[in-house]
DNA sequence: CACATAAGTGAACAAGTGTACACATCGTTA
DNA sequence: TAACGATGTGTACACTTGTTCACTTATGTG
């Protein structure tokens, strides 16, 4: 008997985001993409592709959605490995670089987004990564740490600390998904940038 | 009598480079240009293209060494108007506005490049990144500031300010021309962002 | 079970794409 | 001035692209 089709609901809108997200892995630009690259990636005709997505900007948008879990889930992680206040930097950005590496593609996306070209994926990715800013604003009062800094200062401060992690991602995807000597140079230089940030937010407006 | 083609040398070349810039201003991503749309917006013929280009790459390629004239241009700027230490930060930030806001495509071509397609023109803008970290370092030294920091401290603080710095460029590249208080107010937080830094510079290693 | 609806298919079209070739024209140098 | 190389032009071709339409097929609800 041959296969029957079986179709899971939402089957081929998901094969079309990781057929999008696979071009993107490939070295391909996110802006670059066309409805029929895509649909052809995913082995889908190239109509089925207006049953899910209104356009290639709507596909972005909606992988910013899922690029909003996989940040989620990177937090909680975080939260659950990270106990003790002591290593509490080097160990972030451990989790951090594990996680951009399982799941390249994404952050990739991602990099690709902040200066893409549909304004709408832009701010949808800006906005993850205020939130992500301000969850961990909320942590870092949570663990009586930067007490002395004002709300607005420490909202700063973690601004800054989230920007600069997400310059480091375009460091780590540009080398060899498993040159791990490289790797680890990044995770070293970031650790160490974050270092020097939480020194300064130590000193702040205590001169 | 009718107009003479008057060629100047090198002029369909460099028509061909503002072209793509013009579009990359308007809001297109530089990896979704085509040869054909480029000429058209040259007002050239597509065959043209490649008596200057390779290949779309090539032309990013040349559009990354002018981006570096840009950027020299604005250090010499720099330079010559930063000169007592006392509003050093405020002051370069307030240059490096001024210069992307008039060279306003070429850093949205930069913004681009450093997630974008080619990994040439990735690799080239890094590039013109650290030399642009290396002189802010040999001016630190050179103003006598931060000398108690090893030469590797120093350069990892300065690689650190410009990776803010051109985190920075992404904000003030996705909000309007001539929103003066928005503007204004990416002045103000880098600004801060960098005063940070340096005030973690000024205590680092010495705790 | 039947039926409404969502999901997938294939053929078709006009428009746009990269690139090749042969030819015209300019500026420069011998 | 003659000739040459660099630059610009027009035409052509084989593909790819986005989108449409009418059609079939599966899924879940009454």
């Amino acid at each position: 008997m041959a296969d029957r089709p079986k179709r899971r609901p939402g089957e081929t809108r998901e094969k079309l985001m990781n057929a999008a997200l696979t071009l993107v892995g490939k070295g391909r630009h996110f802006a670059s993409l066309g409805i029929r690259e895509v649909t052809r990636q995913a082995g889908v005709v190239p109509t089925s592709f207006y049953r899910h997505f209104r356009s290639m900007d709507d596909l972005g948008l909606q992988l910013v959605d899922e690029l909003g879990l996989v940040l989620r889930r990177m937090m909680r992680e975080a939260r659950a490995n990270v106990l003790q206040a002591d290593k509490l930097i080097e160990e972030s950005v451990g989790i951090f670089v594990a996680h951009a590496q399982a799941n390249r593609s994404f952050f990739l996306f991602m990099a690709q987004g902040l200066a893409g070209e549909s304004r709408a994926v832009q701010e949808g990715i800006r906005s993850e990564m205020r939130f992500f800013a301000s969850e961990l604003a909320n942590d870092l009062r949570r663990l009586r740490l930067m007490e002395h800094l004002s709300d607005a200062d420490l909202d700063m401060t973690c601004d800054l600390v989230v920007r600069t992690v997400a310059f480091s991602l375009t460091d780590l995807l540009s080398i060899s998904e498993d040159d791990d000597y490289q790797i680890g140079q990044v995770r070293k230089r970031t650790t160490r940038f974050l270092q020097m940030i939480f020194v300064g937010a130590g000193h702040w407006q205590s001169d």
